[in-house]
DNA sequence: TACATGCTTCGGCCACGACCGAAGTGTTCT
DNA sequence: AGAACACTTCGGTCGTGGCCGAAGCATGTA
């Protein structure tokens, strides 16, 4: 458990893992970057997270792609960032930040603040019943879903698990609703991942669709 | 972030967090003997981690106790051990590990073989529907629950969440519903907290009860 | 074949921080 | 008042581990 936890706690580590945090794999030079440590001091750092079982490693020609191991992984760093926030990366008077805190990927499904707002829209209107320890759906929520072409996988019975947002500190929808949600987004093409960032780009359908759809004018999330 | 996983990262520091991961409240004495190092290295751990808003403290005398800040806390604990399992605390030959395995309090709801248990009867007869991400109480689950005495406390739709248990590794019950429910076996006397561990005792009258309430035979849980 | 690229291993430097003994502060008990 | 107790602060030692330069393997490309 120590063992794990000093993982996480070096610096250039904790880099790496939120890098990774959305999913995504990353090759050995990429994590460097995001680390902000040299290849060498990299390479050791990805050995030992491999070895510890943190991360997953997929030889590709000459470069090693990395990921997060398991869901598991990233529901520690998660429920870390939910206490401490994340950390504060001093680049040159930082506008990722902003961002960032506008829309992100959060492993698999979408957080920030289009993320909380989807969470309140959806339960406003009675589709969800989100609280601190869990939530399910409406029937008239599992209609507008099947309408809206997000069917979450059927099968067990919970879709969705709140997770409490580290920029907005409060919970927005994860789960197998959040990423069938998600999943529904990026294939109309309303949001789409951006290179070496979770940040999440909202584009013009993605402005049109969640006002027609939310009722949501994505517009005010860029300011304030 | 990677500072607040630094300060779990220290084999000292995670004893300390562990033996406060029940709820109670120890005094830095007790909390030396749990990281099984001196007084005064302890008090170093203490001041850092109360610093860090990990640890809330209260004075009462010549005594200072000190107790997990908030359930963020806990979750975040419990996290980190649902990946990588406690600590092995290499005492000689340690038995205490068997009975933590039996039944445990996980910070303020039951865990372990009990725990589990308890998760598998209400969910065989159609009580609770848990699954990954949440669950639910069903109306038959709510008429049991109210002449169990064990009515979670009104206010918002869901009353429980998984937990999955580093032990068993799989989920048992918590989220107000586990809390309910721990109370009044407490209340009934069929558990009993006991100083300087997490395990629970199960009572004669628990034996019984937990037989007559929900079919279970406790005994075997002791040994496996 | 020669060269570039991606990544790892080796070696040595350096700093941070965990640790304890001794001494100091504050509280309770008799 | 004096002793016992709970805890903290100070000072100094020591080990662990992060870091990079240089060199070493691979695997692609000219």
């Amino acid at each position: 458990m120590a063992a794990v936890a000093a993982l996480i706690g070096d610096p250039a580590r904790a880099n790496i893992l939120t890098a990774l945090l959305d999913g995504r794999a990353l090759t050995a030079k990429e994590l460097a970057f995001a680390a902000r440590v040299s290849p060498q001091t990299t390479s050791g750092h990805l050995t030992k997270l491999t070895g510890a079982g943190l991360l997953a490693l997929e030889k590709q020609g000459r470069h090693r792609y990395f990921r997060l191991a398991s869901p598991l992984v990233g529901q520690m760093m998660e429920a870390v960032m939910a206490f401490a926030g994340p950390d504060e990366q001093p680049r040159s008077t930082w506008r990722g930040g902003e961002a960032l805190r506008t829309a992100r990927t959060c492993y698999d499904h979408i957080a920030g603040r289009l993320g909380v707002a989807l969470a309140d829209v959806l339960t406003e209107r009675g589709h969800v019943a989100l609280t601190s320890d869990g939530g399910e759906v409406t029937p008239s929520g599992h209609a507008f879903l099947h309408e809206f072409g997000a069917e979450p996988v059927p099968g067990k019975r919970v879709f969705c698990r709140p997770c409490l947002d580290w920029s907005e500190r409060r919970p927005h929808i994860a789960g197998r609703l959040g990423v069938a949600l998600a999943c529904r987004c990026f294939e109309l093409g309303w949001i789409a991942r951006q290179r070496d960032t979770r940040a999440l780009a909202i584009t013009a359908a993605g402005q049109d669709g969640f006002a027609a759809r939310f009722g949501l004018n994505v517009a005010e999330f860029g300011r304030a």
